[in-house]
RNA sequence: GCUUGGGUGGUGGAACUGGUAGACACGCGGGACUUAAAAUCCCGUGAGCCGUAACGCUCGUGUGGGUUCGAUUCCCAUCCCAAGUACCA
C-alpha cells in the first residue's frame, strides 16, 4: 500500500539529545530513550563458502567479541534463506520456516526462553580468522531490525548462549575475565582478549578500535550508528483527517508522479462526501468525491488523510494566535509566547504524541518558524485516579442469605462479592439501600455485624461498572458543592502520584470551607462580621507565613500543602477571632484558585467588584512581618533532642554555646559529664556531643 | 530480565539545600453546649515502659551496614510494591 510517512529517523540522534535539556518526568525521557533505542556498534561482512557474490552482513555492538563467534542466524523472513539452503536441508529449512510464519508477535514474545532454529547446511567465514562458522534460521533474530542476521558469541551473550547449548555449538572463551561460562554467558568487557588474533592481549577500548580500523582498512566493516525507532507512517486510509496538499499528474509514460499545490492555493478544503467509510473498492472516504474534488479539475488529489498527530504536534502555537488566516500564528506571536512554559499530560502518550511533537518542532525550527528546539520546557504527568471497591462477605452454605461484616469474617466460611461504593460510607454499609440495591438479597437477609455496624472491605482496582466502584462527581458536588471537591482533589496528595478516589476524608476539606465562612459571616444569623481595623502584628504574621508557603509551594506544584497552608492560616485566624478585611482580601486571593465560588462570593462580600477577584493581583509577600526576636533553639545531645531555650536571633554561637552550657536542665542532662563539643547552628540547632 | 518511581501512625499524606519525624486532614476516644440530635467548640491520639511528679525514659521513617556532632533525607547492600518495557544483536 502507497503510503506517506514522516522521517522521523532522521531526528533520531537529536531527539535523543535533547532529552538532556528538558524538564520532563525521567521515566517519560527513559521510554523516549528506549523507544529512539541508539546502538553504537559496527557492520561486519562475513563471505559465504561457496558463494561468491554475496556476503551477510551483520551488525553488532560488540564487535570486539568477533572471535568468540561460532555460528551465524538469520531472521526466517531473510531473503537470501532460500538460495542459502543446501539441497539435504531443504525441507527442514522449509519446515522451519513455514512454523515461524505462523507464530504470531505475541507468541514470539512469551516464548522467550524456547529456543528454535534449523541448520542451511552453508557455512560463512569469519573475516578475521577465516574460520568456518555454521548458518543457522532462528526466529529469535528479527528481520526489521539490523541487518536481519546475527553472529553468535555464545559466551558473551545469553541468547546465543542458550542457542549453543541446544545445538551443542562451541562456546568459545575470549577474555580472561569472563567466569563460569560453561552455566551462563558473561557479557563483562573486564580482562584481556584470549584467543583473539590480532586483539589478544588487549582491553575492551583497545581492542574495538583495533577492529573497526582494520576492518575498515580491508573494507569489510565499518562503525555504524542504528536506531530502533522507525519511521513514522503518516497516512490514514479509513478515517477522516486533514488533507494532504499533494495531487498526481502523470508523466508522459503515464506513470504518476506527486506534485505539491502551491502554497498560494491553501488551504486545500475537503469535499463533501456521502458516507464517511471506505469506498466499495476499498479507496479511503476521500475516494468517494474523486469525481469531482480533482486538482484545477483534472488531477487526483491524494485520498488517505493525516493521521491524529497531524494537528496534535504543533496545536499550541496556533493558540497563540488563532485568528490569524495567513500564517499558523506570526512571528510576533511566536516570538512572545516561545515554547509551552509547563505542559500537563499522560505518560501514556510518551512514545507517540509527546515525541512527534518533539520531532516536529525540530523541524519547524530548522525552517525557522519557530525559536526554540523543545516544545515543553517542563512536563508533569498526572496521576491516574483508581477505583476503590467496597466488599460484602456471604456465607457460604446458609440456608438464609447472610452476610457477614469485614471484621468477622476470618471466623466464617464466606465469598467476597463487590458491591456498590455509593452505599457505603466510611466503609460502613447502608443495610436498608444495600437490600434495595440488588435482587439477589432477599429483605429477610440478615447481616452479622461489629459494634452494630456492617463493615466492607476495600481494594484499590481499576475504576470500572463491573466493579461498582464508579463515583459521580455529580453525587459529591450535590452533597458538598464544587468547591469542596476541587479542594480535596488538590488535598488528596501529591499531582504525580497515582492514587485510589477515596473520599472517606472529603468532610474535612468541607469543613474547611466553613470555617472559611465563619470568618466572614455568623453561622446563626448570617449577618457579616467583617470590620475595616487595622491588622494586628499576629495576625499579619500568620497571613504572611501563609503567603510565603503558598508561593513557594506554588512553585513546586506542591497544590496538596498549598490547601493545608491555607488550612493553618485558616484556624490561626480563627483562634485570633479575626474579621478583618485588610486580612481577609489576602487570603481569599490565595483561596480562590482552589474554591473559586466561595472565593468569588467572599469577595464581592468584602465590597468587591463581582467577577474581578480572577484578575486581583497575588498578595506580596512581607517578611517584615515575620521577623522574631527570639530564636527557639532545640537542644540535643548525641543527635537527641531533650529541650528547647529560647535566645535572641543576634546571639552569637559562642554566646549560646555559654548561655546552654549555664542552664539548670542542660546540666541536668548532662549528668557531670562534660561536653567534647558544642555545635550551634544559628538559628537551626544547638547539639551537645558526649563522650562514651 | 531491564528502566523509572516508591516503601513514614489505623488512613490520605507533611518534613525546603541533612538540623525538634508524623504538619494538615480523616478516623477513633473523651468532654462542653443541647430535652435530644445535627452543627460547633475544647482535649487526647506512633509504639512500648514507668511515675506521686517533671518539658519523664526507651524504641521508631521496609531490612542490614556506613558516612556525620546529627540521617526519612547522603552512600553501599538487600527485600517488597507499582508503573512502563522487552528475543533490538
Amino acid at each position: 500500500m502507497r503510503q506517506w510517512s514522516m522521517r522521523i529517523t532522521a531526528y533520531a540522534d537529536r531527539l535523543l539529545r535533547g532529552l538532556d535539556e528538558v524538564d520532563w518526568a525521567d521515566s517519560l525521557k527513559e521510554q523516549q530513550r528506549n523507544w529512539i533505542g541508539k546502538s553504537i556498534g559496527t557492520d561486519v561482512e562475513f563471505a559465504i563458502e561457496n558463494v561468491s557474490d554475496k556476503k551477510i552482513k551483520v551488525f553488532t555492538t560488540r564487535v570486539d567479541t568477533i572471535y568468540g563467534v561460532s555460528f551465524m542466524v538469520l531472521a526466517p523472513e531473510h531473503e537470501w534463506v532460500s538460495e542459502l539452503t543446501t539441497p539435504s536441508q531443504k525441507v527442514a529449512v522449509e519446515e522451519y520456516v513455514n512454523w515461524a510464519k505462523t507464530r504470531s508477535e505475541l507468541d514470539r514474545v512469551s516464548e522467550v526462553k524456547t529456543v528454535s532454529g534449523v541448520f542451511t547446511g552453508t557455512y560463512v567465514i569469519n573475516p578475521v580468522n577465516q574460520e568456518r562458522v555454521p548458518l543457522f534460521l532462528a526466529d529469535y533474530v528479527l528481520a526489521g531490525y539490523g541487518t536481519g542476521a546475527v553472529m553468535g558469541v555464545p559466551s558473551g551473550d545469553q541468547r546465543d548462549w542458550n542457542f549453543a547449548k541446544h545445538f551443542d555449538l562451541p562456546i568459545p572463551s575470549i577474555l580472561d575475565g569472563q567466569k563460569d561460562i560453561e552455566k551462563q554467558a558473561d557479557p563483562t568487557k573486564e580482562g584481556k582478549y584470549i584467543n583473539s588474533g590480532m586483539i589478544n592481549g588487549m582491553g575492551y577500548k583497545e581492542a574495538t578500535d583495533r577492529l573497526i580500523t582494520w576492518l575498515e582498512a580491508n573494507g569489510i566493516g565499518k562503525g555504524k550508528v542504528q536506531y530502533r525507532m522507525r519511521n513514522a507512517v503518516f497516512s490514514r486510509q479509513r478515517y477522516w483527517g486533514e488533507p494532504v496538499p499533494v495531487y498526481f499528474k502523470p508523466t508522459a509514460s503515464g506513470d504518476l508522479l506527486p506534485y505539491l499545490i502551491e502554497e498560494s492555493e491553501l488551504p486545500l478544503e475537503l469535499p463533501k462526501i456521502d458516507k464517511y467509510l471506505p469506498t466499495e473498492t476499498g479507496e479511503p472516504p476521500l475516494g468517494r468525491a474523486a469525481s469531482d474534488w480533482k486538482y484545477k479539475g483534472q488531477y487526483d488529489y491524494e485520498w488517505s488523510t493525516m493521521p491524529g498527530w497531524a494537528g496534535s504536534s504543533w496545536y499550541w502555537y496556533r493558540y497563540m494566535d488563532a485568528t490569524n488566516s495567513g500564517e499558523f500564528a506570526s512571528k510576533e506571536a511566536i516570538n512572545y509566547w516561545k515554547a509551552v512554559d509547563l505542559y500537563i499530560g499522560g505518560s501514556e502518550h510518551a512514545t507517540g504524541h509527546l515525541l512527534y511533537s518533539r520531532f516536529w518542532n525540530k523541524f519547524l525550527k530548522d525552517l525557522g518558524y519557530v525559536p526554540e528546539e523543545e516544545f515543553a520546557k517542563k512536563l508533569i504527568n498526572q496521576g491516574m485516579i483508581q477505583g476503590r471497591s467496597n466488599f460484602v462477605y456471604r456465607l457460604k452454605d446458609s440456608a438464609k442469605v447472610t452476610f457477614v461484616s469485614h471484621g468477622l469474617k476470618d471466623q466464617y466460611d464466606v465469598a467476597a462479592l463487590h458491591v456498590d461504593v455509593n452505599i457505603v460510607e466510611n466503609d460502613v454499609l447502608d443495610l436498608e439501600a444495600f437490600k434495595k440495591s440488588r435482587n439477589d438479597v432477599p429483605s429477610d437477609a440478615e447481616f452479622i455485624l461489629e459494634d452494630g455496624k456492617y463493615m466492607c472491605g476495600w481494594e484499590v482496582e481499576k475504576m470500572s461498572k463491573s466493579k461498582f466502584n464508579v463515583v459521580n462527581p455529580d453525587d459529591l458536588i450535590a452533597k458538598y458543592g464544587a468547591d469542596t471537591l476541587r479542594v480535596y482533589e488538590m488535598f488528596l496528595g501529591p499531582l504525580e502520584q497515582f492514587k485510589p478516589w477515596n473520599t472517606n476524608s472529603i468532610s474535612g476539606s468541607h469543613n474547611f470551607l466553613r470555617k472559611v465562612w465563619r470568618l466572614f459571616f455568623d453561622d446563626n444569623t448570617n449577618t457579616s462580621k467583617l470590620v475595616d481595623a487595622p491588622a494586628s502584628p499576629e495576625e499579619l504574621k500568620v497571613l504572611h507565613t501563609a503567603i510565603r508557603k503558598v508561593q513557594d509551594d506554588l512553585d513546586r506544584f506542591s497544590f496538596n500543602t498549598v490547601v493545608s497552608t491555607l488550612m493553618i492560616c485558616v484556624n490561626d485566624l480563627g483562634a485570633l477571632k479575626c474579621h478583618k478585611k485588610s486580612v481577609l482580601r489576602e487570603l481569599v486571593i490565595l483561596l480562590s484558585p482552589y474554591a473559586p465560588h466561595i472565593a468569588e462570593e467572599l469577595w464581592v462580600a468584602l465590597g468587591e467588584q463581582e467577577g474581578s477577584i480572577s484578575y486581583a493581583s497575588f498578595p506580596v509577600f512581607n517578611a517584615a512581618f515575620l521577623e522574631e526576636n527570639d530564636f527557639n533553639y532545640p537542644i540535643s545531645f548525641n543527635g537527641k533532642v531533650k529541650l528547647t531555650l529560647a535566645f535572641p536571633v543576634t546571639a552569637t554561637p559562642a554566646e549560646i554555646e555559654a548561655a546552654v552550657l549555664a542552664n539548670d536542665q542542660v546540666t541536668k542532662h548532662l549528668e557531670g559529664k562534660t561536653p567534647s563539643k558544642v555545635i550551634v547552628v544559628p538559628k537551626r540547632i544547638v547539639n551537645i556531643v558526649l563522650g562514651k
